[in-house]
DNA sequence: CACGACAGCTAAATCGTTTTAGTAATTTTC
DNA sequence: GAAAATTACTAAAACGATTTAGCTGTCGTG
C-alpha cells in the first residue's frame, strides 16, 4: 500500500531531473533561473498527468508562514460575528490568507486555549473580539511580534492595534432618541461579564444622555451564557410588579432577541406600551414588523479596516508606529419601534 | 537579529540532552520510553522558563496529519449555516481539531478552488454543502481517500456519506398545511442554480402536496446572487397585475427574510393577506409577530451526524462501508403567519 | 564472571518543500 | 584562444517536529 503523497521528487524523478528545477517551474520562477521553455513545458504536464497537488504544510514549514489568519470571537452564530467573519474571509481569499475561526463563549480560559492553539497552529495573524480584562497576554504575543488586531471591542492604555466604533456615542444617540421620541423611563439591559470595553461604553452613553435630562439610569445586567431566560424571568417580574419601563435599550442584539421573544409572550405591543432600541443593527431587524430601531455599525469598514492593520503588520514587520487604533462612527436607524405615536403598518 | 522560534532543540541543548529526549517528554511519552523523573522535570520546567510552544506545522508535516477540517458552504452568514458552522466547530474543539470555513456564493468554479485550496492544506477531512451539479471531483477525492460527508445537499446515485434531511417531505407537510389552512392557491419561491439537490426535492414536495388536492403549482426561480431584488420586483409586479398569491412558500430562509422585507413595502399583513411558511427555522421566526410557520431541521443531529460520519473516516480508513447516508426527519412548526383566521396578538 | 535484561538515553532518518551556493557546458568578448 | 559571462541545471541544507533503531552502562542471575 502505498501511503507516499504524490510530492515534488516523484515527478522529478520520473523526469530525471532535480526536485529544485521542479520546484521552481511550479512556482512560477523558472523564468528568473533561465529554465529552458522546453523543460519548463516537460515539467508542467507531468505535474498535470500526475495530479501533484503541493503540500502546503511543508511550504508553511519551510517558509515560517502559514498563509492562515485566526479569528477570535464569542459565538460565531450571532449574527453580527457571522457577517463579519463572512466579509474578513473574503479579504482572506482574496489575499490567499485562509481563515481559522472559534468561539469563546466569553469563557476567558477557552479563549486563553485557542489564543495557544492558534499560535502553536503557526497563524500569521490574529483578528480577536476579546473578553479578557486585562489584555496582558495579547500585549506580550504581540511585543514578541505576533500580528494582533482587536476589533469591536477595546483596550484604552493598550498600543494593541484595533478597530472599534464610538460605542459611548452610539449609545448616547439612542438613549437620546428614546427620550425625545417621549421615552422618559427608559430601561437598559447590559450583558455581563461587566468588563467588557463596549458594554461599559454604552452604558456610559446612556447614563450621559439621561443625566442631560435628569433622568434615572435604570440598568439591569443579563449573564452571557443564559440571556435568553435570564431577561424573559426579569420582564416577566417588572410586568408583574407593576415596575415595567415605557421602553427598553438593549446592548447588544442578543438581548432584543431575548427582549422580543418575551414581549411576545407578555402580550405587549411595540412600541405603543413599549418602545424598543438595540445596539448593532442585524439584518431581521429591518424587516420585521414593527422594524427595530437601532445603532448599526459600519461593517464592512470594520473589517476592512481591521484585515488591512493586520496584512499590514504581517507584511512588514517594520513600523510597527502606524496609524492603528481607528474608531469609526455609528449610525442611528430610527424604525418603527421608537415610534410611539406611529402604527405598525397593519 | 533572532528569526529563530523557540525549538525543541534550543530546551535540549539548553539542558546538555537530546532532542528526542524533548519530544519524548513534552508529548507524555516518557513514561513509555524509561525517562527518569528527574530528567522530565528538568525538561518540563526549562519548557516552561524559555516559554517553549509547539510549532504544529512541523508536527504536522512529520505526522501526515494537520487537525484541520474544512467546511465549505454557500454563505457562512446565512443563519442556517452560521449555527451549523458554529456545532461543527465545537465538536472539532472537543476532539482537538480546527475548522477552517470558506464560503462559495454558489459558484462552482470558486467551490473547485477552495477545494483545491482544503486540500494543499492538507485538511483531514472535509464537511462540505455542495453546489456542484456533477459531484464527480468530490467523488474521484473520495475514492483516493480524502475524508468527505456531504451535509445539506446529496446526490443520489453516489457512494459519498452524507447528512441530508428529507426535503420532500417537509416541503410536503408545508405545502399541505398551508391547503389546510384554507390557502389554495399556494406559490413556491424556489432559488437558483436549480440544481442544488434540496431545491428539487422541496419542489418536488411541494407538487406533489398540490397533485393531491388538484391545485396547480405555481413555481418562481429566483437567483441566488440578488434574491433580495428579485423577490421584491417579481412580488410587486404580481401585485400590481392582481394576480397575488394567496399564500408563499419559501424554500430557503433567505427567501423568506426577501419576502418579508417585500410585503412590508407593499403593506401586506400576514396571514390575513398573504400566508407563509418556509424552508428552514432560523431563529427569529420564532419571535417575530406574527411568528413564522417553518419546517425545521434537526440541525444539532446534523451538525453530530456529520461530524461522526467525517471522524470515522479519518480515523480508520478501514471499513468504508458503514450506514454512511443518514436521512434525517423535519418538523413543522407552525405559527401565526399560517394561521388565516387567527390574529397577531396586539 | 559472563550473559542477558533493563533502564536511560541518543543519532539519524523522515515528512515535502524552498533556497543558497554552486557546477558544467557553452558562448561571448577582446 | 584564454578569460569572462551566460545558460541550464543540481546538491544539500534548512524548517521543527516524531520515530526507529540502537547504544551505553548497570544489575541480577546461573
Amino acid at each position: 500500500m502505498k501511503k507516499h503523497r504524490l510530492s515534488i521528487d516523484d515527478i522529478a524523478q520520473s523526469l530525471g531531473v532535480s526536485k529544485t528545477l521542479v520546484s521552481l517551474v511550479i512556482n512560477g520562477k523558472a523564468e528568473n533561473y533561465g529554465i529552458a521553455t522546453e523543460t519548463r513545458q516537460r515539467v508542467m504536464a507531468k505535474a498535470n498527468e500526475l495530479g501533484y497537488q503541493a503540500n502546503h504544510i511543508a511550504r508553511s514549514l519551510r517558509l515560517g508562514k502559514s498563509f492562515t489568519i485566526g479569528l477570535i470571537v464569542s459565538d460565531i452564530a450571532n449574527p453580527f460575528y457571522a457577517q463579519a467573519a463572512r466579509l474578513l474571509e473574503d479579504h482572506a481569499y482574496i489575499n490567499d490568507y485562509t481563515l481559522i475561526t472559534c468561539s469563546t463563549d466569553e469563557d476567558i480560559e477557552k479563549e486563553k486555549k485557542i489564543l495557544q492553539n492558534f499560535i502553536e497552529k503557526q497563524v500569521d495573524g490574529i483578528i480577536i473580539s476579546s473578553s479578557q480584562v486585562q489584555q496582558s497576554i495579547l500585549e506580550k504575543h504581540y511585543h514578541k511580534g505576533l500580528p494582533i488586531v482587536l476589533i469591536d471591542r477595546t483596550v484604552k492604555g493598550s498600543d494593541l492595534p484595533s478597530v472599534s466604533v464610538d460605542n459611548a456615542q452610539g449609545a448616547y444617540l439612542a438613549t437620546k432618541h428614546l427620550v425625545f421620541q417621549g421615552f422618559h423611563r427608559p430601561m437598559a439591559l447590559a450583558i455581563t461579564p461587566s468588563h467588557i470595553s463596549t458594554i461599559k461604553s454604552r452604558v456610559d452613553g446612556y447614563t450621559k444622555a439621561l443625566a442631560e435630562k435628569n433622568l434615572q439610569p435604570r440598568i439591569y445586567e443579563i449573564s452571557y451564557n443564559n440571556s435568553f431566560s435570564e431577561v424573559e424571568t426579569l420582564l416577566k417580574n417588572l410586568y408583574r410588579q407593576n415596575s415595567f419601563p415605557d421602553s427598553i435599550f438593549t446592548l447588544n442584539n442578543n438581548l432584543a432577541t431575548a427582549v422580543l421573544h418575551t414581549l411576545n409572550l407578555l402580550h405587549l405591543e411595540i412600541p405603543r406600551q413599549v418602545g424598543l432600541i438595540s445596539f448593532d443593527d442585524v439584518s431581521f431587524f429591518s424587516f420585521m414588523n414593527p422594524g427595530i430601531s437601532a445603532i448599526s455599525q459600519p461593517i464592512e469598514k470594520i473589517c476592512q479596516t481591521a484585515f488591512r492593520l493586520l496584512i499590514n503588520q504581517i507584511e512588514k514587520s517594520t513600523d510597527k508606529k502606524n496609524i492603528n487604533q481607528v474608531v469609526l462612527p455609528v449610525n442611528l436607524r430610527i424604525r418603527q419601534s421608537t415610534q410611539k405615536n406611529t402604527h405598525t403598518n397593519h
